[in-house]
RNA sequence: GCCGGUGUGGCGGAAUUGGUAGACGCAGCAGACUCAAAAUCUGCCAUGGGCAACCAUGUGUCGGUUCGACUCCGACCACCGGCACCA
């Protein structure tokens, strides 16, 4: 065995026999229990990044754990390979999308490879190539078929300068990005999944999945946003007969507080108000131009203008005039609100600004427990109790929007309480025949049209005779043409002749085809199922995927918590309904990996801008406990500003380049480190320092060994797979009896880490714990130093199993130093040990006193002592008689194998 | 703004079901080995007081429940993630 640790050569060595022996082609087998183990699949953005080294890590632990506990695993992995990344990198290098793709896709598997990860690459999808995106062309059809596809018009960001649809991130402060025109609002034709017809069952469906994170399925219900409320109309009558505006309001109570309704800007009442009215058109246009975005919506300032036109109160008679909102959406709902200031805070807002009626129609007493005086509906047998808390139009107070009060200055309805209040309500609109109850959603429907080149075509003709004709399956793939290169100027493909010009394949006549693209998450909505049915040219999904699905461990960034899963829980259902799978959750249990962090140093220039600077080229100055000083650039050695831990990024130089760290310390430290610094789930802070520790242990696990193999000598202890095996679980472990105090210690510290570790990887499934328990484990073994043939027997056991448990984690070494312990077989085919009992086995065991809670004592009793010797021990020990002194015993609770707690 | 999350020594974290707060590691300090350095090994390492035994305080802040709270409840503060055309 060599002295040093080379982990350049080990790591060489380890995936070049796992190479040659297939050991990660996996097939499917009814004999044993399928484990199916994905990892998020990585954009192809150049090289991989830290949190693509994690997330795979974290993935690869679980696969060779499981492998080991016996399952047939599945670890495949792909190239989410459409976006506008590479579109962005064609104009900037004029080199065409897929190009820089397929580069960017052969340099990073090479990185994965050399991370030593258990996957079948047999299986490798990029979603770009025409064999993976003919299924989404193709069922597409089958959900246009369906219904579950249709067209619409949909609202897009339009850049007028280069004539071209940008995405939300290429708008900046509502201007283009590159030409910094001011952004257009433009309704054009797009293509519609249904998902919001799957609204209840994606909802419901979330109580079944116990293994995802609470946090996420609580995100996904809050996204679907189910409302039950009342759905009204306020008719009103522009001389062509009676219309309706129908408005939405989970708050039917305050009804009779309506002094105004508010439509969206693309509302037919606003257009229609505006055709005479200039100033309303301006303020409409600058609506129209305003932020898409949710987040920039909710913070802007509320803003309105009067139409000038009356709706009817469909309870009262009364008149109530419409405004437009520039914070009523067209999307949701009608596009039109009713307008209660009483009781709703923005609301209350919009109508001090314009001097709009505020009139109170809820009421709720001091303790907000019952009813006041008013009305008819009060039942007088009740105590009165509280005085009514004042209501002022002065300030929104925070009990106005409450759903505990009760109805005044409400005519028949005082006196009701919410829920009585809204069925009386939604019962009178109903009698009217101008609303009833029902559900509203916050969900939309799917766009999935992108007015883009680097993407799947949408597989339809249009013709000026029969409309929009599907590409019949047998013409399946339309193929996107590879060599074009974006310049800026709008999707390429509206300038390919020989893609857009065709036949339409119902009449023969000339037809035009559809240039727009699919949006990215279809691509990634279903490649799961693909990696089950690998290389079928014939069909989408077939019976392996029955095999393999679910996937039984999801792993990916908090960041896809809602869009990405629940497009791929609303496309699973679909294909189930269709008849193509049989699942209808696509992902059993799913781990939500925190980001990978460093720390960002800046310095401002005199012209005021910033640059930052890598943190490998930064000292940090530290005073004598270690606290950080001052830090400064090696190259100049003047200061830098430290502005903390964010995640790595390309515009903060933080970033950390996997590759030269596997040169520079190995595979196995880097995959140490990053399973050991936090908690998966957590964010991870990047260090050097840990790296180097990392590396330390992988040193010193290797210089164990090896001075254990070498002392082997040709005494008696003599290491050979022979006495290795008879350790283990063939054999029952030594005899207590035969055993030294020491040696006994030894095993049981061995077992019990084993214990440990196995619980820490299974069910816990989480790593740092696990590594500590295994250093723990170390430290024990390194104090131990009997050489006698039965301490050395007991040392060969406790290498086997620590290789054994940090297996998963640094899989090259340990597969080196298992065959260096005398074992021919692969280790990553090992069954994972079990721990022996006897082992575990203790006479003694310590147990806590606490006085009034307080620690003050511990006591040693025999192992299956009874409550009561427990306590006599406790009240017995001179250090718990110090502070009981004399006071009367109020309380003695004892924890059987924990603690005693004597109340004084 | 809305929704979700996090907060424990100088730092990352541990404490799994309400039962010993700070496991394990990083940094730091002291020492051993060495001509020296690297590597390695040993010891110390929450804060305040004390020579020490030990005592008091301490898990973002304030309050509550409990024999006992990092853990449960209420209010607040700070920071992070998502918000539908980035993936």
């Amino acid at each position: 065995m060599q002295e040093r640790y080379d982990h350049a050569a080990i790591e060489s060595q380890a995936q070049g026999e796992w190479r040659s022996q297939r050991a990660f082609a996996v097939a499917e087998d009814t004999r044993r229990p399928k484990y199916y183990c994905l990892s998020m699949f990585p954009y192809p953005s150049g090289r991989l990044h830290m949190g693509h080294v994690r997330n795979y890590t974290i993935g690869d632990v679980i696969s060779r754990f499981m492998r080991m506990r016996g399952y047939n695993v599945l670890q495949p992995m792909g190239w989410d390979a459409f976006g506008l990344p590479a579109e962005n990198a064609a104009m900037k290098n004029h080199v065409p999308p897929a190009q820089w793709t397929y580069e960017n896709i052969a340099y990073m598997k090479q990185q994965l490879q050399s991370l030593g990860f258990a996957i079948d690459w047999d299986r490798e999808v990029a979603t770009c190539t025409p064999e993976y995106y003919r299924w989404n062309q193709w069922f597409f059809l089958r959900m246009l078929e369906a219904g579950i596809a249709y067209k619409k018009t949909g609202v897009v960001n339009w850049d007028p300068v280069d004539q071209t649809v940008l995405a939300n991130e290429q708008v900046i402060d509502g201007r283009g990005w590159r030409t910094g025109a001011l952004v257009e609002k433009r309704e054009i034709p797009m293509y519609y999944l249904r998902i919001t017809q799957y609204a209840q069952e994606l909802l419901d469906a979330l109580n079944e999945l116990p293994g995802w994170p609470e946090r996420v399925r609580t995100m996904q219900a809050n996204w679907i946003g189910r409302s039950e409320g009342v759905r009204f109309a306020f008719p009103y009558d522009l001389g062509g007969g009676q219309q309706l505006l129908y408005v939405f309001t989970t708050r039917a109570d305050t009804i009779m507080g309506v002094t105004f309704c508010a439509v969206a800007a693309e509302h037919p009442l606003a257009t229609h108000a505006a055709t005479n009215n200039p100033a309303l058109a301006a303020f409409i246009d600058e609506c129209k131009r305003g932020t898409a975005m949710e987040a920039e919506l909710a913070v802007m300032e509320k803003k309105g203008m009067a139409t000038g036109l009356f709706v009817t109160h469909p309870l009262t008679g009364m008149q109530v005039p419409v405004w437009v909102g520039n914070y009523v959406l067209m999307t949701y709902g009608d596009g039109a609100v009713m307008g209660v200031p009483a009781h709703d805070e923005r609301d209350f807002e919009f109508a001090k600004k314009y001097g709009l009626e505020i009139r109170q129609v809820i009421d709720m007493t001091g303790d907000g427990r019952r009813a006041t005086g008013y009305g008819q509906n009060q039942d007088l047998t009740v105590d009165r109790g509280p005085l009514p808390v004042a209501f002022s139009t002065a300030e929104w107070q925070d009990w106005y929007d409450t759903k505990s009060g009760v109805c005044i200055h409400s005519g028949k309805y005082d006196g009701l309480t919410y829920q009585a209040a809204v069925d009386a309500i939604a019962a009178d609109l109903q009698a009217q025949g101008l609303g009833n109850k029902q559900v509203q959603w916050r969900l939309r429907d799917w766009g999935i049209s992108r007015q883009r080149y680097w993407g799947c075509p949408i597989p339809l003709i249009h013709c000026p005779a029969c409309g929009d004709v599907p590409v019949p399956d047998a013409d399946l793939p339309v193929k996107l043409p590879e060599g074009l290169v974006p310049d800026g100027s709008g999707n390429p493909l509206n300038k390919t002749p020989s893609f857009y010009e065709c036949r339409c394949p119902q009449c023969g006549g000339l037809a035009r085809r559809e240039t727009d693209t699919m949006d990215t998450f279809v691509d990634s909505s279903w490649y799961f199922l693909r990696f089950a049915s690998a290389n079928n040219a014939q069909a989408m999904s077939d019976a392996r995927a029955d095999y393999w699905m679910p996937v039984d461990q999801y792993i990916g960034g908090i960041e896809h918590a809602i869009l990405h899963l629940l497009y791929s829980r609303f496309w699973t259902r679909a294909m189930h309904d269709l008849g193509l799978v049989k699942v209808t959750e696509p992902f059993a249990n799913l781990l939500t990996q925190g980001m990978v962090l460093n720390d960002i140093y800046s310095r401002k220039g005199e012209d005021g801008r910033v640059d930052y600077f890598s943190p490998a080229d930064v000292d940090v100055q530290t005073d004598a406990k270690g606290l950080r000083l001052s830090s400064t650039l090696r190259s100049d050695g003047l200061p830098v500003e430290w502005e903390g831990m964010r995640t790595m990024s390309k515009s903060k130089g933080n970033g950390v380049d996997p590759q030269q760290l596997v040169e520079r310390y190995g595979a196995d430290s880097i995959r140490l480190f990053m399973m050991f610094k936090a908690p998966p789930e957590d964010s991870l802070e990047w260090s050097d320092d840990g790296v180097e520790g990392a590396a330390r242990f992988m040193r010193r696990l290797w210089r164990m060994v090896f001075e254990h193999v070498s002392g082997a000598g040709d005494g008696p202890g003599a290491v050979a797979g022979s006495e290795a095996s008879a350790t283990q679980a063939q054999a029952p472990g030594p005899t207590p009896q035969s055993l030294t105090d020491a040696q006994c210690e030894l095993r049981r510290a061995t077992h019990s880490a084993l214990v440990k570790v196995t619980d820490d990887l299974g069910r816990r499934r989480i790593f740092n714990t696990a590594i500590a328990a295994v250093m723990e484990l170390m430290n024990s073994l390194s104090r131990f130093t009997d050489t006698s043939p039965q301490g050395r027997a007991i040392v060969q056991e406790s290498l086997e199993l620590i290789v054994q448990m940090l297996a998963p984690i640094v899989p090259h070494a340990a597969h080196v130093l298992w065959k260096e312990l005398g074992h021919d077989d692969l280790l990553l085919n090992r069954a994972w040990p079990q721990a022996d009992p006897a082992a575990l086995v203790q006479d003694s065991i310590d147990i806590v006193v606490q006085v009034n809670g307080k620690l003050r004592g511990r006591i040693t009793v025999p192992t299956g002592a009874g409550d009561t010797q427990v306590r006599e021990a406790a009240l017995a020990d001179e250090q718990v008689r110090k502070w009981i002194d004399g006071k009367p015993l109020r309380k003695v609770i004892v924890v059987p194998g924990k603690l005693v707690n004597v109340v004084v």
